[in-house]
DNA sequence: AATTATTTGTGCGTATGTATC
DNA sequence: AGATACATACGCACAAATAAT
């Protein structure tokens, strides 16, 4: 015998009935009292089967008119699979390649992208992942938002991973919430790039490091190492932070600085990226003192200002739209649940161009 | 007396119960057989009203166990409302900054922003159109692919508007759909382009345009007009038409042609956008032509790269992040019924800097 | 314009099956 | 093994919306 629930098998005949007959948006299904009949079987288990065929998206009922279909293939509204994005920004610098790279990924396997920015703000980033909790996510990848702080949105990440949606962390990862990650050895990278005007004859390094993200701090702790390794002077004076709000205002500190007392400072710049180091070129044109004749700089991300801006700057590449790719392939083995757990890191790479010059004695 | 049915009744304190209590995820609630005494209502409708709840997603049961509180805040998956954003191509150019308009308009109404690209194939938008419709879409903004043609994918963008989903095309729209547009006037700018070659002495002034979509066209209409209109000269070798597939291939013809036979065909050129301006003139800088003093360019977009690039170029702005905020807006009004067609033309501006010279006699 | 038949909506009672503790 | 909880299933009655007469 079968021992599917009669309403079950009602179901079925409704749903065969209607691709049988090619049924299409709006057309009339059988009476409650018809089937009853036909299935011998009573109203409550017709309603029953038809109160779940609504539920489902196929069918809909108006009272005293009868039962319509609504969509002939079964989709209900929000059926679509669709992975949640969440990124600090979309339209600078380096995300538009990363966000590229995750949804060329990502539309592959059929899913649809949910993208929000915050702007690197916590608010902002609550708002999005509530919008998106009442999305039906597959999935989440996330950019951090002021990742050196505890986060303040764990309680919803935390209702996410108890629900079974993967989180995968992008370019850092807050240190209060145990999940996968994909990020460059920011560390290294710092070091690398010390190294690198170290090896070129530069004694006196100061660097520019954005004080409320991971990266700010990892390449930071690599630029220590560099100069510990070295042997040279570590002074607070060489090093200026900033973050998000106070980035204007501590750009505005290097105007007209005398060249003699820039020279005294240091005479290479680690700057914690490509836009920075930009600006910080800017300003240093405006007070006459030029790039990389006067000072040395390399700065991270190699962007694509990095090659096309006016200086053509050395500095720290690491992967974008492969990133983009690699994040979304990942987030699917989790989704699959082939995997529950991926913590990868990057090689950051120099790139040599034009903003650092050799200092011979 | 209250008119609404019992079911909805029990529906109201059972959410109400949950408030003040304040239930969490998995926290029981009153049994079935419980709430039959408390209501003084059947089995039956209890039922009923669990089963709304379980719908709705406030609840979820468990046979032999009991009902739990699945969301407290009765949010379904899938609840969530989102606005679907289709463009070429996410990474390049002036889109950032599109998407990025629409995204912040957007999300301060609460919705999520479905983002696809097609890489202007036209196979891709049915992909992410179909994904997308799965998804529960309050609305569309679509840049179209390949706009020239008649659109592929009618049927689908028929399919939402019987839906009542609004679509709202910007940058162009397809010739066999009504819908609402947010477009530049590109006819205008094309004028305004070959016109101020015109009026800086150019007498023999060359195009460069992208055949495959609406924006080539009409931009090419308008430099047409320009050129009629000052009884230029107007021949079929001073014009070449490029497409997505060919746009390399085309390019490569400029390679080394010698200044004398570029200057016999013209001394200006009016090209489709600044990426191309951008590639075109490297072409003639390893051919040793320099711009603006051997060749002038006149492009559009004004995009970050007109201004960055090694020329600087004279070019035809129209708003971006602008133009995504004004889509997003008028799309909430679409979405809210306020108005029922939107048709807008942004005014195309002329941004004068250095890739045109004046021709003295 | 009022009536009637049809169709879905609300609601009760009862019985039996099955999973969990 | 027994109590408890939800799941399936039948039957009945009346209400409300719709369409046709």
């Amino acid at each position: 015998m079968d021992n599917k629930p009669k309403y079950q098998v009602v179901k079925e005949k409704i749903i065969s009935d209607i691709k049988v007959k090619d049924l299409k948006y709006n057309d009339p299904i059988r009476s409650e009292l018809d089937m009853m009949d036909l299935f011998k079987v009573s109203r409550h288990t017709i309603r029953r089967a038809i109160a779940d065929l609504v539920n489902e998206g196929w069918l809909y009922r108006q009272q005293g008119k009868g039962t319509f279909v609504d969509n002939p293939e079964g989709l209900k509204n929000g059926t679509g699979k669709s992975v949640g994005v969440i990124t600090t920004y979309i339209n600078d610098y380096i995300f538009p390649e990363i966000i590229s790279g995750i949804e060329h990924r990502i539309s592959e396997e059929g899913y649809s992208m949910l993208l929000g920015n915050t702007n690197n703000d916590i608010a902002k980033e609550r708002q999005i992942l509530t919008n998106m909790m009442n999305s039906k996510l597959s999935g989440l990848i996330v950019e951090p938002t002021k990742s050196v702080f505890p986060n303040h949105n764990k309680d919803l990440y935390d209702q996410l991973l108890a629900k079974g949606i993967p989180v995968l962390f992008i370019h850092a990862c807050y240190g209060n919430i145990q999940t996968s990650f994909i990020i460059e050895d920011d560390i290294k990278a710092g070091y690398i790039a010390t190294k690198y005007l170290i090896d070129q004859g530069h004694k006196f390094i100061c660097g520019i490091f954005k004080q409320d993200d991971m990266q700010g701090h990892g390449r930071y702790e690599g630029y220590l190492k560099a100069l510990r390794e070295a042997d040279l002077p570590i002074d607070d004076f060489r090093i200026v932070w900033y973050t998000t709000e106070t980035k204007k205002l501590v750009l505005e500190q290097f105007k007209n600085i005398s060249l003699e007392k820039l020279k005294e400072q240091g005479t290479g710049y680690v700057i914690y990226n490509d836009q920075i180091a930009n600006s910080f070129i800017q300003k240093m044109t405006e007070g006459g003192v030029s790039i990389p004749e006067d000072l040395s700089v390399v700065s991270f991300d190699n962007a694509s200002i990095a090659k096309n801006g006016p200086v053509q700057l050395t500095t720290i590449a690491h992967p974008k739209r492969e990133l983009g790719v690699e994040a979304a392939s990942s987030l699917i083995k989790l989704m699959s649940k082939e995997v529950t757990m991926i913590k990868k890191k990057f090689e950051p790479e120099l790139i040599i161009r034009n903003s650092v010059s050799k200092l011979v004695e």
